[in-house]
DNA sequence: TACTAACCTGTACG
DNA sequence: ACGTACAGGTTAG
């Protein structure tokens, strides 16, 4: 549980949160409700909230994760170039929400029309002398109309986030309940609502369920798997189905271990960086 | 089952 | 400047 060996930059800046903004060296982000600072150095994290959540998974013994995830020479150099990168656990409605956002679009789209969901559907609270805007419940969401929702820039996302924000509502999503079931099932769940497929889902699952099995196949992990792990995965010129990613993902698992999802997001990491995409 | 195109919108290139 | 391509995907056909 020692906190300085948390990267920060590393965790904020790897595809898993959007709503975070470094101001002088002090990072600011929105889970749910609650709004966090953190600073690097000294170590510091405040919230809004008197009992904190455990953002960084500080519960997880990530020595013994590292370790279990490093098969090869790929994970391990990106375990050991990107030391620090944690999971962040997240507010499982935002996280839902916010990776329904994410289809066919980029990091900084994805962080405009969040803010803009926030801005106009969240509360405004003061935090640290500074004022920001939570994220909205679903109730909220679910009631929108179409038309405030495409003027956060939703595009074709706005049908997909009030019918989401319904099935919560009606509890044909309920997070409490999926965080206990496994992975199989809970992602069954997610994937018959509208917006979420197989990578979306397993962001959510990952990101905000506790299924540290899910491995989100995204372009960039796609990418990676073809580039080191075509033989291994069998992945000789194929396309990424429906069909396919179910049984690529089984593969994963079975090499990678229960904790494959850290290793994706090592891997993750290191493709963009070294493409030089950008970040928050 | 597998493949393809369309989808809103903002932005980065040319 | 202005247009075109593309972006961390899903769905309908």
């Amino acid at each position: 549980m020692r906190t300085s060996r948390i990267n920060i930059d590393y965790t904020i800046n790897s595809g898993q949160v959007f709503l975070w903004e470094k101001i002088d060296k002090n990072w600011y982000g929105i889970n749910g409700k609650e709004i966090f600072c953190i600073r690097q150095n000294p170590f510091k994290l405040s919230s809004s909230t008197k009992k904190s959540s455990d953002l960084f998974r500080q519960t997880d013994n990530v020595e013994k994760i590292l370790k279990n995830i490093s098969k090869d020479e790929i994970v391990r150099a990106s375990t050991k170039k990107f030391q620090g990168l944690r999971l962040i656990r997240q507010n499982p409605f935002q996280c839902y929400i916010s990776f329904i956002c994410s289809s066919n679009t980029n990091i900084k789209n994805i962080k405009q029309m969040l803010q803009k969901l926030c801005k106009k559907f969240g509360r405004q609270v003061k935090f640290e002398e500074k004022y920001f805007f939570t994220f909205p419940d679903p109730q909220t969401l679910a009631n929108a109309s179409l038309r405030d929702l495409l003027s956060c820039g939703l595009g074709f996302r706005a049908k997909s986030v009030k019918k989401a924000s319904k099935d919560v509502i009606v509890k044909k999503v309920d997070f409490d309940h999926l965080k206990k079931i496994d992975y199989i099932t809970a992602k069954e769940t997610l994937k018959s609502v509208r917006g979420i497929g197989n990578k979306i889902a397993d962001c959510i699952l990952l990101f905000s369920l506790e299924k540290l099995e899910a491995f989100p196949i995204d372009r960039w992990t796609w990418r990676i798997l073809k580039k080191y792990y075509s033989e291994k995965f069998e992945l000789q010129n194929k396309t990424l189905t429906e069909k396919k990613y179910e049984e690529i993902h089984e593969k994963i698992v079975e090499y990678f271990g229960p904790y494959a999802g850290y290793a994706q997001q090592f891997l993750f990491k290191m493709e963009r960086d070294l493409n030089q995409k950008k970040w928050l």
